[in-house]
Order: structure tokens, then sequence, then C-alpha cells
DNA sequence: TTCATGGTATTATAATATGATACTTGAAGC
DNA sequence: GCTTCAAGTATCATATTATAATACCATGAA
């Protein structure tokens, strides 16, 4: 095992890797066979890559417990990364100002392969803690992000990503049905923004609008998660979609480089 | 080069995290040479580790100017990081009521070292860009939260830290004087909370109530900044200081993990 | 055109990571 | 209190794997 590819491949490094995506949701805080089994390395390459880790700071080790949980150096790459992406510093503050103005939970999300992630976040209300946290990546299809984005690609990539990207059932109320996903992602396309119904949690209603690329293509959305028990779809349509779109037309993400896309190493 | 330590220590992931770490606020884009220079590897170990973490999905690399970026993949770490630190999950929705009722950025700091790291963010205000996002690393003495936070540790290490831990010069009227912090310190000690004026950007005043642990020796402190244009020290201490340690009281942080303190692997 | 810089590909070499094994610790069960 | 087991830690001979020198190929400047 271990060979991917040749000589441009330090597979040591990957398997490091492997360590730390053993960490998500569900699995917080693991031990060193915890991490072998996750991981698929055996335990004493496991036990060599996680002393390094730690050693490297990236890993804090439990002195009594010994197990192991992402440390503060997990934050900042998240702070260089902010540094990174052209698209935040501008919209931030946009924001804040939305937030501020419908008192409602706002969101910065962009695409990355054929999910969304959120970049940025402006909890306003109490909500699940999920909703309140940066990184948090999701299929697009099911998202209102995700579907006003997608509404924006040319119409042969449309079908396409209706048809083959991927769906995950989080709610009994999730649309599995990828006929009336195109019908929501087609209707998107003619009114310019996308709302979605129950899709990640009941009786949450999320209103998406894409802020367009250069090219026309948006690889960002602004989007904004709100209580069905507080608004109806009219009262979204009138008093927050106007400021959403506002607010996405604002930023212009004046030369955004492609993310998520590889470009091909043996090219 | 290379040894650090023997036969635990991956020397090829350590490295692969030395081209992660070259990334910062001022280095946001970097190509091939410039990564070999900034993390001092060599143009050959360069090439093998970044195309590594290009195939991995750490990296992102613009296809046309050969240029490497932070991925998503880093907002991911920061999401894993947020479910595994116990303290977030009960403080964010504290947070949250917190901002809405004082209407001012709120801030939720821990203690990293001799540096403070700001894990969550609630910015309410239009302000500088560095102030909005999660993961930024201070110098714990130049800051208001690591001053309240340090003002429940021993007065032996209090003493040190205060002699010892680094100091970076921000604005003018950042405080180099030792003797001084030790005078914001120690009156923490005895009100409950900091309060700093100008320590990392002009005309801001941070306030902070530490987060006390199991053993009284807080790790994390809920902060908040407002314009010193339109607050006085006075209506500070008697509008905004009761709810922070409000709410800083309210949050206990059971059983509270160690974090920033390296176990000797050597132990 | 030539030169220089930066990115890519290849290869022989040995240094490095490997993984089997043995040792240590501590908690569970009897 | 003793045994057993599981989990963490340490060691070491081996060859697999990463290495770094070099050559190659673009692209843009002089």
């Amino acid at each position: 095992m271990t060979t991917k590819q040749n000589t441009l491949f330090v597979g040591s490094l990957a398997k490091g890797l492997r360590l730390l995506r053993a960490f998500d949701e569900s699995h917080t805080e693991l031990s060193l066979s915890d991490l072998a089994h996750r991981s698929g390395l055996d335990k004493s390459a496991t036990q060599r890559l996680a002393n390094t880790l730690h050693v490297e700071g990236m890993l804090d080790k439990d002195p009594v417990t010994r197990r192991f949980r992402p440390s503060h150096a997990w934050l900042q790459m998240a702070y260089a990364y902010y540094w990174s992406d052209p698209l935040v510093g501008q919209t931030i503050p946009k924001l804040i100002s939305l937030s501020q103005e419908i008192g409602e939970t706002v969101n910065l999300a962009e695409m990355s392969g054929d999910h969304i992630i959120y970049v940025s976040r402006l909890p306003c209300k109490r909500t699940y803690f999920a909703a309140t946290i940066i990184g948090r990546r999701l299929p697009a299809l099911s998202t209102s992000a995700g579907r006003a984005m997608l509404a924006t690609f040319p119409e042969a990539e449309r079908i396409a990503a209706v048809d083959n990207w991927p769906i995950i059932q989080f709610t009994p109320s999730t649309t599995l049905d990828r006929n009336n996903i195109r019908g929501s992602v087609e209707r998107a396309v003619h009114d310019g923004f996308a709302i979605s119904t129950g899709q990640m949690i009941l009786n949450e209603i999320g209103v998406a609008a894409p802020i367009a690329g250069h090219d026309g293509r948006a690889l960002a959305a602004v989007q904004c998660s709100v209580s069905a028990h507080t608004w109806t779809h009219e009262q979204i349509i009138s008093d927050l979609l106007p400021r959403i779109q506002d607010t996405a037309n604002s930023i212009s993400p004046s030369f955004q480089a492609q993310r998520g896309f590889y470009c091909d190493p043996a090219s």
C-alpha cells in the first residue's frame, strides 16, 4: 500500500493528514488506538505520526487520559484561510450590516466541489450548534445557497449536477427527489435567488442570493436562515429578500480564483 | 538537519506542516519558490511536499499562476476544533444573547501558552478585519482577556508571567512597561475583570471577565471591544461590565482539559 | 535572439520511515 | 490481592521511501 503516485508524493505526509481528518463532529477526542482504527494505519505508524503531530503542536494530548484532541493551531489555520480568501474581506462588513438590519442569522457560503461550505456566519438568534460555527460542509443540492449558486451555471452543468451530485437525508423533509430539486434550481435561474424549507433541520427556511463571479458564474452566496414559526414565505420575499440581494449584488468578486477544483498535477 | 528526535518523529510530516505554517496574514498566496524560501526547505522537498498537500486537498493551486493557497479544508479543521472544545458549545448561545443585549462585539478568548486566541467572535459593528475573524493569537499581556485570565493564576505564576511573557508593540499606546502591566493584572485580581485601552488599535477599549475553571484558574474569558469614541470608562463599568460578568459566570467549564501546554513526550 | 527565473520531471543513493516485537502501565474481573 | 487484558510506549534490524542533484521545459525580459 501507501503508493498512490510516485516520487512526487510523500506518503508519510499524506498519512499524517489522515490522522487529522479522523477528527469530526462525532469524534472529538481520540486515543491512540481510536486513531489507528479510524485512519486505517497500524499501531506503530499511528504512534509515530501522532507523536509528531503532538510535538509540532497540531494535537493536544491529555496527560492523564492520553487522548488526542485538535489544538488551537486548527483555529489558526482558519485565520490564515480568511486572509487568503479575497471574498471574505469585503464581505464581512456587509454581512454585519445586513444582520444588524434584519436581525437574523446571515452566512457567507462558498462552492466547494459538489458541496457548499459556510465560510462566515453571524448568528443572531439561538439555534443549533452546527449552524453557528464555520467550516461546515453540506451537499450543495440540499441547501438554498448551493441551489442559488448552481442556478448561475450553464444549463448543461446544472443538469449534470442535479443528476449526479450527492444528497443526504438530514430531516424527514429533506428533498430526495432530484426532479423536485431540478425544479427548485430552475426556479432560481429565473428568480435569481433560492429558498429551501426544512432541508437541514425542521422548520428552518433558508434564503440565498448568489454573488456573481466575473463571468456570471457564482462561487459564493449570501444566505439567511430563519424559523418557519416566525416568518411566512411572503414576509421573507418582501422583507428579507431585497436586502439579501442588495448585499449579494454589492459584492464584486473582482478576480475570484477557482477553489475546490483540482488542477490535475499530471497536466 | 531534519533530526529533531528519533524514531518516533516523522520528519517528512513535520516538514509538510512547515509549508502550511508558511501562510499567514501577509502571505496569502505562495509560489513554489516562495514556499521554499519561507519554509527553509530546498526546492525538491518543497515540490514534493507541496504536491502532496495539493493532491490531498490541503492546498489549492491556481492553474495559471501556479501559486498555492489554503484550501477549504483549513476551515473544516476549525469546524472539527469547535466540536472538540467543550467550552464552545455552551458558550456560543450565551455570547449571542450578550451581543444582542449590549449591541457590541463580544468574543470568547482562550489561553494558549503565553498568548490568547480568539475562539469565537460575534462582530456587531464595522471594525478592522482582524477583529472579525477567529483564530487570531495575541500576546496575553497586551490584551484585556489575557490579563483577566492571568489574574486568576497563583501569585508566583502571575509574577513570572508579567516578567517573561512576550509583548509586541501594536500601537503607539501599547503598554511596554511591565510594571504598568503588573499593576493592571493585580488590579484585575482585586476587581475580577480587566480593562485595556488602545493596546491593539487606537481608541479601542477592551473589557474582559474570566471564566473560572474547576480550580479557580481561568483558561478562557468573555471579552468585549468597544470604541472610546462612544463609551466612557464609567459607562463601561456601569452598563457593560455587569452583563459581561454575568455571562462569564454562567459558564462552568465542568471539566476543562488543559490546552496549549505540552505534555512532554519524553515523560 | 539570449538569458534568467520559476516550475516540472527523473534518477541513483542512502537515509529515513517502517512494523514486528517486546516492555510498561493501569484498570477490570475474579 | 492477584491475574488478565487492553492500551500505551520503546526498541531495532531492514529495505522501502524520501531525498537532492540534475536535467528539462516553459515564459518573460533584455
